[in-house]
DNA sequence: CCGAGTTATGTAACCGGTTACGGTTCGCCG
DNA sequence: CGGCGAACCGTAACCGGTTACATAACTCGG
């Protein structure tokens, strides 16, 4: 019935339990011979090493926990992805666990992986600093994705939200747009907040006014600013929305209404999802992935004491230029919607 | 520095390790007094179990092993999002590992996970019966999603492709279109083989000429269809995809080329992954998320000894009309591509 | 042919929990 | 007041590995 255990191992092989663990840990201090029996008897039992054990005794589980936030489509997988590809090629599998946004949840799936894994990844841009310091167990090895702040000595991978949305304004100001609105994310959500900080950064330096429109990165916020837009009757020549999600929403109520994108206003949005490239939205890149891996290595790297000192790591997202901003004055001037 | 253990907690309330283990587990032998110290004691040293050390004494690990093949986007996250639900629902954690393609890999991950957890959940449309099981550790429970064939004993969920392609098939055809190729999926691949199938079967139903032409499930490969459909000069009123990313790559080239959807050539795909919508792209939904909640469901029933004796479950995808195949009567008549 | 040094192996303690089992304390009844 | 059972608690064995240390075997120089 249970599996073969390293005992039966050295029973059928004839040797003591120790000489099984340095035959199959590869150990040298084994004769030729031992080894071979031992490695015999292993593969006709069948024997796989218990984990739990071999972690309990090592101090060592070669698995690192994965919280992350309620992510969609690709984002999430993608960042995974980058994860698992890191771990695996390392010899560590991912414990993964969502937080629902809700912060209790979130220090319990925390506390579960306590004995599990040796080191913990968190994406967190939704939680406050304090909280997360909170629920965060102090003894394990950390690394922080995205999430606010600096907590004491744990490295933190982030995209410079910031510089992608100054760019974005830059590229709209530069294709002839001046009465950009903004769609925010969620309130307290980090990378949220640091777009929209870099949206107003760029509307003040070139003079325009800002105007910002509250939303939560669901299409439906993108939908719902798109309708204000048009009721409100203020001048406005282009959208950038926080998140593509929103700027696909936003695009299809304009067009629905009969709005021309980019003729009339232009919108952008933040991600580069695919949808994104089969709609020409122009949009921001982050390369999720390659931050999911870096993080796993700059983790691994902790635990095994190679830690390189760099203490925090961000990353330059890339301004991807498509036609629903198109230069303004590639089409009719003046035809701001009024 | 290492957390606090169990003996440390009982060091502190003066109590022995097993007062402890049994006041922090709510059995019922412990005076309430006692039960207060040793609260007190564990909230003031922080102390978490040992999940691994738990593990090993009470032969139950708490979380599930998920190894799943190289999916893309939505598709992954959706999967993955919904077995996170109900697994956490039931105080279970997921260990994550990619098989990538490689069934050697496949081998060695599936051991990895021997000693960290209760059973396994397995999805291998890509590997040959004879080889999967070989790689699965006997001893431990599993289900088995979308794999080839019944494994002796292993509940299997799958969704039925066959009906699905065949809906599809059925729907082209009483929408007047009669010349229809089939873009396949990768050789060995279950999915894609059961939607060739379903489609051969539909085909034959309506004395229509089958014709198929390889892919390989990457948008790349409809592109190349596309092209040779094009090149081919044989009459074709519809495409059929094997899977989205494939009729998205075929529909774009067919436009790029000039060629009208649906006037000249219907297009549909299979999956109804998020991109499809906003491309008017007709397909098969399957509800992946709920078949990944499912999954966990009926693994966690199976190790707890509840199981419903239901053997295998088959998920039934679910047509999605829209424009890529609108009714040939709305449009011009005997306009295929000659 | 003996003792020192080297190498291969076995024994048992340990990792951090759970729990069977036995002992103590106490209440209560006869 | 003795005896009995219930309630509570502590000791130690166990889960399945690893490894320090002791021991046995074997080599080799003198």
């Amino acid at each position: 019935m249970g599996e073969a255990t390293i005992r039966d191992v050295a029973r059928r092989a004839e040797v003591s339990v120790a000489s099984v663990s340095r035959a199959l840990n590869g150990l040298d201090n084994v004769r030729a011979e031992t080894r071979d029996k031992v490695i015999k008897a292993a593969n006709e039992l069948g024997y796989v090493p218990h984990a739990g054990a071999r972690s309990l005794s090592l101090a060592r589980a070669h698995a690192i926990g994965v919280v992350l936030p309620d992510l969609h489509g690709e984002f999430f997988s993608e960042c995974v992805r980058g994860m698992d590809r890191e771990a695996s090629r390392r010899g560590y599998l991912l414990l993964l666990s969502n937080m629902h946004d809700d912060s209790e949840q979130a220090a319990v799936a925390l506390r579960a992986m306590r004995g599990r894994v040796d080191g913990l990844l968190v994406m967190a841009p939704h939680i406050a600093p304090e909280t997360l310091e909170h629920a965060l167990p102090p003894a394990i090895p950390s690394v922080l994705l995205n999430s606010h702040a600096e907590l004491a000595g744990r490295p933190a991978l982030r995209f410079d939200n910031r510089a992608g949305a100054e760019a974005m304004v830059e590229h709209l100001v530069a294709n002839g747009y001046r009465h950009i609105v903004h769609i925010a994310g969620p309130e307290g959500n980090l990378d949220a907040a640091q777009r929209a900080e870099g949206y107003l950064a760029a509307c003040a330096r070139h003079a325009l006014p800002p105007r910002i429109i509250a939303g939560d990165f669901n299409e439906e916020a993108g939908e719902a600013a798109a309708r204000e837009i048009l009721a409100s009757g203020t001048l406005t020549d282009a959208v950038f929305a926080a998140n593509d999600m929103m700027a696909i929403g936003c695009l299809h109520t304009l067009r629905s209404a009969g709005t021309a994108v980019p003729e009339q206003i232009a919108v952008a949005g933040f991600d580069d999802v695919p949808l994104a490239r089969y709609l020409s939205l122009s949009t921001v890149r982050v390369n999720i992935a390659e931050m999911g891996a870096c993080a796993v290595a700059r983790l691994i790297d902790l635990l095994e004491g190679k830690d390189l000192k760099r203490d925090s790591e961000t990353f330059t997202p890339e301004l991807v230029m498509r036609a629903t901003t198109a230069p303004r004055a590639a089409h009719q001037d003046g035809a701001a919607h009024a």
